[in-house]
RNA sequence: GCCGGGAUGGUGGAAUGGGUAGACACACGGGACUUAAAAUCCCGCGGGCCUCGGCCUGUGCCGGUUCAAGUCCGGCUCCCGGCACCA
């Protein structure tokens, strides 16, 4: 009688084994090469999805592949637990936060440990834990010391219902995403890390980062955007002073017919001051900078403006040209004034056109000219440049240059860089995050919490009501503190720090999560960072990716770390479809890894999802999808338990060459097997076809014949295939492969054992076959000894039945071989 | 609008430096075992024609390069993702 495969029993014993055994554990005192995998850590939201499921086995395959393949891995897991949803389930069911993190921690833990991913669970941390923040906030500090964090007034979009900042993915259509309240823009005084310092650097980084898909860092510079261009004084009529605006297109200076001004420029209200349309431009203002972020900045907001009564020179054309305040020029980039070229820009030319500006054309097309009446659209592109002083007649190119060197020539302005990239603001006005140490003293002014007397503790009596804004700023006991500096009475800083803070150094503090003096173990982080190799959503491709170059960046140059960038290779997954859409609750198309488990087992659920698709695209579930997988771990598992004993009455052989035709191709396609698997792990994190691969051999392993078997060489040969399709399973069905190893009478830990080599010598074929084509067209197949010269070939290929009835006594032309694989012979 | 990525059987997907298109699996059809069902095993499975040995055709569409194109080049169509009044 064979065992039946009894996943429960066999899963849930491997992983108590492993966890007895602690057999993940790792530390930095050994020989062998270090090498670090990390995924992306989970928000603990209560339970995990199969976004989880994909991503965490995805992972533990590298991970369990390279410990066999010898290699010192770190694996480790931990929690994203600061952040909203723990606030808004507090306000919804009455628990606090710390205690909704915990608990969804716990069972999300074990879910993982469920599925038996390898890792090192010493290791674990949760941002939330004070032990964690307090050394953010010791950065913080040292930020601040360097000026790179600062505090400024600042737009925000602000809830009116819930009297609280929103994030900008917090609002929709203009209203907030929980209450419907109408979102106003409104000026805070807010927290910034002057990422913007760095812009340079991260985007010079991206091009040594071969190991990241080209689409991320695609995506990386054109969030970066950087812009060569030039700064242009406008020297303002009847007053002191000047506008300074910022182009790239200063070859286009001799059009510019006005200057538009953003609503919140600092001089827009001033301009109109004493002339008649005063409270006509304070009312437009008004009007534009309380519109939200997300509305004003819809392509097809139609563009509206304001003349300020003022004007100012072009000091290229010594023309006198009005100043207007205008919708779409946002105060945020450049220097929130733009020389208005209505002939070379679209914008500028609806613009003029509406309010009755002159378009003058000063860049024409090679070989046309442009007549102001006839357009009917701005001419943005190069051309040669007209009506431009001593610069007519030059490239636009060449005119960038020059006007860029003039400009300097007579203190004009000068050529300059901008950048896309914004500081990133930090302040939320939120109870769950980590405090921003910092106090406000009447006397003192800001002053800046001493690293002693850190951390600054989130308080635990705290009413969740959803209403008043941040619960923080109401409550005296934290608020209500003394001055470090002259112990008079001060408040605190009740801003928390954004989630992403934590997020964009935790893998630093893996290499020494038990560090209780400093925040990072320099000794330990040397040995550990970078990360080799990080999988993780796409959808962080942005956000989540560049902080964390950063962080990086600045724990560097404040000598935490040595390492500019983070993560050497970056995997991103694609998301888990089902029924043609992102699992959901609200699509109601969510699969439950606990469903999962319980009817198939961890092995069955992350064999699937990595047979399904290759890692980088979407997954399309398929419940019969499942069952095949199941299906395929049962065969292997009942041909295991049928010929376990005839197997151990022999030794595993794979080097011997077998007698039988059957058995030559056994063992080739056993070699064959552990190359391609191999290859497709190491070179493509191909999983699917990796499995599929090993599939194969267990389908020629299990059409084996009984007479075979029987035969001494083919039991040795059987065995070889059986433990080595065990082995080379094991980093995907790790629960399974330990129990057949097992079984099979190995004590050795699977875990332990080395990754199998194949022999070149064994892949070579006694025979090939040779496809041969007549005109590119597939005529015929013959076998020819594997050391056939060209020639042979030929005569062989010309000698086929087939072929020669194609050829039909025509004249062979050419004949083309590629050698071993095929003949094409050309007729006329 | 700009920047990426993609389109291959009924389905998910293979084909890694142009060289047998459809590996592996799912679904489906047929058969074996069974009193029956489930499970398991075997056979078939792009389309069309067929004298059953084959023949023609086929990787979103149109054209090109090549002895040979899913793969390279030019021009489209549609789908997905990101950014979006960035001066």
């Amino acid at each position: 009688m064979t065992e039946k495969y009894e996943f429960w029993n066999i899963e849930e014993r491997w992983q108590g084994e492993w966890e007895r055994l602690e057999s993940f554990r790792v530390d930095e005192a050994s020989d062998l090469p270090k090498y670090y995998l990390l995924e992306m850590f989970p928000y603990p939201s209560g339970r995990i999805h199969m976004g989880h499921v994909r991503n965490y086995s995805i992972g533990d395959v590298i991970a369990r592949y390279k410990r066999m393949r010898g290699f010192n891995v770190l694996h480790p897991m931990g929690w994203d637990a600061f952040g909203l949803p723990a606030e808004n389930a507090a306000i919804a069911n009455k628990v606090h936060p710390a205690r909704w993190t915990v608990e969804n921690i716990d069972y999300m833990r074990a879910q993982l440990k469920q599925m038996g991913f390898s890792y090192d669970w010493a290791r674990e941390l949760a941002t939330s834990d004070a032990s964690y923040y307090r050394w953010e906030q010791v950065f913080f500090l040292e930020m601040l010391k360097r000026g790179l964090a600062y505090k400024r007034n600042s737009a925000v979009n602000w809830c009116t219902g819930c009297e609280t900042v929103l994030a900008n993915e917090q609002v929709v259509d203009g209203r907030c995403w929980r209450c419907e309240q109408e979102v106003l823009m409104r000026e805070l005084p807010q927290w910034f890390f002057r990422i913007t310092a760095y812009a340079e650097d991260l985007l010079a980084g991206c091009d040594d980062l071969h190991g990241w898909p080209d689409k991320v860092l695609t995506m990386q510079r054109n969030w970066i955007g950087k812009s060569i261009g030039a700064e242009i004084r406008f020297p303002l009529v009847g007053r002191e002073g000047d506008l300074a605006v910022f182009t790239t297109r200063q070859d286009t200076v001799y059009g510019a017919t006005f200057v538009s001004l953003a609503a919140e420029h600092p001089l827009a209200l001033e301009l109109s001051e004493g002339t008649p349309q005063h409270g006509a431009v304070r009312e437009f203002a008004q009007r534009v900078k309380r519109i939200s972020h997300s509305r004003r900045g819809d392509v097809e907001t139609e563009k509206e403006g304001i003349f300020t009564g003022s004007f100012c020179l072009n000091p290229f054309t010594g023309e006198n040209i009005p100043i207007y305040l205008a919708n779409f020029v946002l105060m945020e980039y450049g220097t929130g004034a733009v020389m208005a070229v209505p002939a070379h820009d679209q914008r500028d030319f609806e613009f003029a056109r509406k309010y009755g500006l002159p378009v003058r054309p000063v860049i024409h097309p090679r070989g046309a000219t442009l007549a102001a009446e006839d357009m009917t659209e701005a001419y943005v592109a190069d051309g040669v440049m007209a009506d431009s002083g001593d610069f007519s007649g030059l490239s636009s190119e060449e005119g960038r240059s020059r006007i860029a060197a003039f400009l300097e020539e007579r203190d004009w302005g000068k050529g300059t860089v901008r950048y896309r990239l914004r500081d990133w603001g930090i302040s939320r006005q939120r109870y769950w995050g980590a405090p921003i140490p910092v106090v406000y003293c009447d006397r003192c002014g800001m002053v800046p919490v001493p690293v002693d007397e850190l951390p600054v503790r989130l308080p635990t009596n705290v009413e969740f009501t959803g209403a008043g804004g941040s619960p923080l700023a109401n409550l005296p006991e934290f608020y209500e503190t003394e001055c470090p500096t002259c112990r008079g009475p001060a408040r605190r800083e009740t801003d928390t720090m954004d989630t992403f803070v934590e997020s964009s150094w935790y893998f630093a503090r893996y290499a020494c999560p038990d560090e209780d003096r400093q925040p990072l173990d320099r000794k330990r982080t040397d040995y550990w960072m970078a990360v080799d190799q990080y999988v993780g959503g796409v959808e962080h491709a942005v956000l989540h990716l560049l902080y964390a170059r950063f962080y990086t960046r600045v724990l560097r140059d404040m000598g935490w770390l040595s390492v500019a960038e983070p993560f050497t290779n970056l995997l991103t997954q694609g998301m888990v479809i089902k029924d043609g859409a992102k699992m959901s609750k609200s699509k109601m198309n969510v699969v439950d890894p606990d469903d999962l488990i319980r009817r198939y087992g961890a092995d069955t659920a992350r064999l699937f999802t990595l047979f399904a698709a290759p890692p980088e695209k979407d997954l399309d579930w398929s419940d019969q999808g499942v069952e095949g997988a199941h299906r395929f771990l049962n065969r292997v598992w009942r041909f295991a338990m049928r010929h376990r004993e005839r197997l151990a009455e022999v030794a595993a052989d794979s080097g011997r060459i077998p007698s039988s035709g059957a058995l030559k191709e056994l063992r080739r396609r056993l070699h064959w097997t552990i190359k391609k698997v191999t290859d497709d792990i190491e070179q493509r994190f191909h999983f699917n076809t990796a499995i599929a691969a090993i599939m194969e051999l267990h389908n020629t392993l299990g059409s084996m014949s009984p007479e075979d078997l029987r035969q001494e060489d083919g039991a040795a040969l059987a065995k070889a295939a059986l433990e080595t399709e065990i082995v080379l399973l094991a980093p995907f069905v790790p629960h399974i492969a330990s129990e057949l190893w097992q079984r099979l009478g190995h004590t050795e830990a699977l875990a332990d054992v080395g990754w199998p080599e194949y022999s070149e010598a064994a892949l070579v074929e006694e025979s090939r076959l040779i496809v041969v084509q007549v005109n590119g067209k597939l005529r015929g197949k013959i076998s020819v000894p594997a050391d056939a010269d060209a020639e042979r070939i030929e005569t062989a290929a010309l000698a086929d039945a087939r072929v020669a009835a194609f050829i039909d006594g025509r004249d062979v032309r050419r004949v083309v071989q590629v050698p071993g694989r095929l003949v094409n012979i050309v007729i006329e």
